[in-house]
DNA sequence: ATAATATTTAGACATTTGTCTAAATATATA
DNA sequence: TATATATTTAGACAAATGTCTAAATATTAT
C-alpha cells in the first residue's frame, strides 16, 4: 500500500500511468511525452513497477511497458471504506 | 491533486484518516494513538488539511478534527478512468 | 566486427520530507 | 493574576526524492 500511494504521490508518473491506460509504449515513446530526460523516465517506471502498477516485456530492443490495474483495486478499497 | 496524493503518502497520515472515519477527535486525542512526538502530529495535520481532506473547528482550548470525504471523490474519479 | 539505437545503471546534487526539541500562543482554572 | 493544559510555530537535521550527465548493457543493422 506504501509503495503505491509513493508511485501516484508524483505527477509524471500519473501521466505516465494516463498514458499507458490508452495502449502499452515503449520506454522511449513515453519518454517522449515529457521534457525531462530519459533517465529520469527510466526511474519513474521502475517506481511504477515496484508499486506493481505497471509491468515490462522486452521486444527485441524494446522495453514495452503496460498497465496494471487490478492493483488499483486495493487503493480503490481503501477510498471506499474511508467514505463510509 | 497534487496535494492530496501528497497528503495520502504517509502512512500515519493515512492513519489518521481511519480514525477520524470513527470519530471527530482534538489533536492531541489524536496524538494519543502515536508515538511520534506532537508537533509531528500537528504538522501532519496541517498536511492533510491542506489537502482539504480534513477540517478543524476550535472548541474553548481543544482544536477538533473531522474529515472531509467528499474530496475523495477526485481521486476515485481518477482511479476509476484508469481502469477505463 | 563496427556502428547505431534503446534502455538502464551509477553517481552527484539540490530540494523536499518527517522528525525532533524549545519556545510561543491560546484557553481554562485556582 | 498566576499556573496548568492544549496546540502550533520555529528552527535544526538526517533521510528520501527527482533530476541530471556520463557510462554501461543489450539488441539491430551495415
Amino acid at each position: 500500500m506504501n509503495s503505491i500511494f509513493k508511485a501516484l504521490n508524483d505527477a509524471t508518473r500519473r501521466e505516465i500511468l494516463d498514458l499507458l491506460k490508452e495502449k502499452d509504449m515503449a520506454a522511449g515513446e513515453i519518454a517522449d511525452f515529457f521534457k525531462i530526460s530519459k533517465p529520469s523516465i527510466s526511474h519513474h517506471l521502475d517506481i511504477l513497477k515496484q508499486a506493481d502498477l505497471i509491468s515490462s516485456e522486452k521486444k527485441g530492443q524494446f522495453v514495452i511497458y503496460s498497465i496494471n490495474t487490478t492493483i488499483m483495486e486495493d487503493v480503490l478499497q481503501w477510498i471506499l471504506t474511508l467514505k463510509k
